[in-house]
RNA sequence: GGAGGCUUCGCCUAGUUGGUCUAUGGCGCCGCACUGCUAAUGCGGUUCGGGUUGAACGCCCGUCCCGGGUUCGAAUCCCGGAGCCUCCGCCA
C-alpha cells in the first residue's frame, strides 16, 4: 500500500510507473477523495473538540449549583451532528484505504518495460546445460520409471495439480529441504521458522495477497473461522512483526522457513498440467528479509545470491534475469527470477523470485523501525525462494539422468538421503 | 465443551463511589550536566495514530484488548466479542 500524499507529490511519475504495469492511476480522483477525506476528519475534531468543553463547563455550573439543562440539550445536539459525521468519515476513509488497497507497487525503472516472461532482460548466466549421448527424458518420465513420483495416485486422492513422492523420492524432497535450511542458517545467516499455514485475512492483507487476489488462494470457514491456506512462506513470516516497530540496530533480519504452499491455479488451466511444475500443494524454502528501505536493493542484491547458492550446490546450470516491471508480483519493486535448466524442456524455467517490496508491504503491515535517534520509519520487506522442493527435484532428476535411467545425485545431497546413486529400479546405493 | 480469573503508553505497574486521568510510579531507552574512563548521581524527555501547510513550533482529535451502549461527561457502569491463565471433560 502506498501513501496517499506520497502518492500525490510524486504525482505524474506515479502515473508513469505505475502504467508500465498496466495499471492506470486517476490521480485527480485520488487528490479529491484524500482532501474530502481530511476535510470530514476536521470538522469531527472540532465538533468533539467544543463537546468535551460543553461537558467541563456542565461541571463547572454544577458544582456551583447552576442551571445545567440548557447546555446538556446543546451537548446533545452536538452528539447527534457528531455521529452523522463521523459516518460519512469513516465512508470516506474505508473508501480511500479500498483505493490505496488495489494500487500495486511502483515498480523501479531498473525493470525492463513488457508484461511478459519474455520481456525479462538476462543478468547472468551459471553452468553449462548438460550435453546428453541420448534424448533426456523429462523428470515425469524419470520418477515414474524409477517408482519414486506417483502423480497418478496422487489424482486419484486429490483430484489434478498434486503429487506423490515415494521411497527415494520422498527421502530426496526431505534432503533437499534439509539442504536448503542448513545452507541458510549456517552459511547465510538466516533465522530458521516453523510456521502457521492457516492465516487469518488481516495477514493476507498485509503482505498484499489480499483483497485483489482471494481467487488465488484455498480457503476455509471451519469452526466458523475465517482462515486462509498460505500461499508461499513469504505471508507468516513477512507478517510476523506486523504492528510493531523494530530497533534499527536489529535490521536487517533475515528468516527461513520450509513450509507447505497451497494455490487454486485458477486461471492457469491447461498450463504445465505434467508434473511437478505447478501443483495445488508444494514444498519450499522461503527467504524473507526486513532491512532499512534504503538498503533494500543491495539486499536484494545478496539473498539472490543466496538462493544461487541453492542451484550451485546441486550442480544446476541456471541463469538469472530481471522481470519485465509489468510482469512483477503486485507488491514488488524490483524483482529477479532465477531460472534453472530442464532438459525435459529444453528450456530455462522459473524456479525462484526474488523480490524487493521496498515499504510497500510494510506500510500495510505496519512493520517500522526505530532509530537510535528515536525517529520511526518504515522498513523495507525483501522474499525470494531458496528453493521450492519440487521444481528443484524435477530439475535434479533432469539434470543428472543416466543413460540407463538412473540418477547420479549431485556430492552435496548423500549427507542429506544417505546415497549417491538412484539404480533404474529405483533402489539407492 | 463447562467454571472462574485476567487484559492500562517497550516491560512491570497505580487507578473501577464516572468529571483537573490532557493516566501514576519503576525499569529500559534518548539528551544534557557532573566525573580522568567506567560506574554512580542529578535534571529533562519518552504510548501510538490522525488533522492542522507534505517543514518547525504550537494547537486540536482519537487511543487504557476490540466493538456497541448508557451519560452533558467513561480507563472507571452495561452488553457482545477476542486473547491469555487456572481447574474439569475430551484428545494427537
Amino acid at each position: 500500500m502506498h501513501d496517499a500524499r506520497a502518492l500525490l507529490e510524486l504525482g505524474a511519475d506515479a502515473v508513469r510507473r505505475l502504467a508500465r504495469r498496466g495499471y492506470q492511476l486517476d490521480l485527480s480522483a485520488l487528490d479529491d477523495l484524500l482532501s474530502r477525506r481530511n476535510k470530514s476528519i476536521q470538522r469531527v475534531d472540532e465538533l468533539r473538540s467544543e463537546s468535551k468543553r460543553v461537558a467541563s463547563e456542565v461541571q463547572r455550573l454544577a458544582r456551583q449549583g447552576g442551571e445545567t439543562a440548557a447546555l446538556k440539550d446543546r451537548a446533545r445536539q452536538i452528539k447527534d451532528e457528531t455521529r452523522a459525521l463521523e459516518t460519512e468519515q469513516e465512508h470516506l476513509a474505508a473508501q480511500l484505504r479500498d483505493v490505496l488497497l488495489n494500487v500495486p507497487n511502483l515498480p523501479l525503472d531498473a525493470a525492463p518495460d513488457g508484461d511478459s516472461d519474455a520481456d525479462a532482460v538476462e543478468v547472468r548466466r551459471r553452468g553449462t546445460p548438460p550435453s546428453f549421448g541420448f534424448e533426456p527424458k523429462d523428470h515425469v518420465d524419470l520418477g515414474e520409471a524409477l517408482g519414486i513420483l506417483d502423480f497418478a495416485h496422487a489424482t486419484k486422492l486429490s483430484g489434478p495439480r498434486f503429487s506423490i513422492a515415494r521411497g527415494a523420492g520422498a527421502a530426496l524432497e526431505r534432503g533437499l529441504a534439509a539442504l536448503m535450511l542448513d545452507l541458510h542458517t549456517r552459511q547465510h545467516g538466516y533465522v530458521e521458522f516453523s510456521m502457521p499455514l492457516l492465516v487469518t485475512p488481516e495477514t493476507m492483507t498485509g503482505t498484499g495477497q489480499l483483497p485483489k487476489f482471494a481467487e488465488d488462494l484455498f480457503r476455509t470457514g471451519t469452526a466458523n473461522r475465517d482462515l486462509y491456506l498460505i500461499p508461499t512462506a513469504e505471508v507468516p513470516l513477512t507478517n510476523l512483526h506486523a504492528g510493531e516497530i523494530l530497533d534499527a540496530g536489529s535490521l536487517p533480519r533475515a528468516y527461513t522457513a520450509h513450509t507447505q504452499c497451497f494455490r487454486s491455479e485458477a486461471g492457469s488451466y491447461g498450463r504445465d498440467t505434467r508434473g511437478l511444475i505447478r501443483l495445488h500443494q508444494f514444498g519450499k524454502v522461503e527467504l524473507v528479509r526486513l532491512c532499512d528501505p534504503e538498503r533494500s536493493q543491495a539486499e536484494l542484491e545478496l539473498m539472490v545470491g543466496h538462493a544461487e547458492a541453492c542451484l550451485a550446490a546441486l550442480d544446476l546450470p541456471y541463469r538469472v534475469v530481471t522481470l519485465a516491471a509489468g510482469d512483477m508480483g503486485f507488491s514488488a519493486q524490483l524483482t529477479y527470477d532465477l531460472e534453472v535448466w530442464l532438459p525435459g524442456q529444453d528450456r530455462y524455467r522459473e524456479i525462484s523470485s526474488c523480490s524487493d517490496c521496498g515499504t510497500y508491504q510494510a506500510r500495510r503491515a505496519g512493520i517500522r523501525m526505530r532509530g537510535k535517534d528515536g525517529r520511526k520509519g518504515l522498513v523495507a520487506t525483501l522474499n525470494g525462494s531458496g528453493l521450492p522442493i519440487g521444481r528443484t527435484l524435477a530439475a535434479v532428476l533432469e539434470n543428472h539422468q543416466q543413460v540407463d535411467g538412473s540418477i547420479a545425485l549431485p556430492a552435496a545431497l548423500a549427507p542429506y538421503v544417505g546415497f549417491r546413486t538412484i539404480r533404474p529400479d529405483g533402489t539407492t546405493e
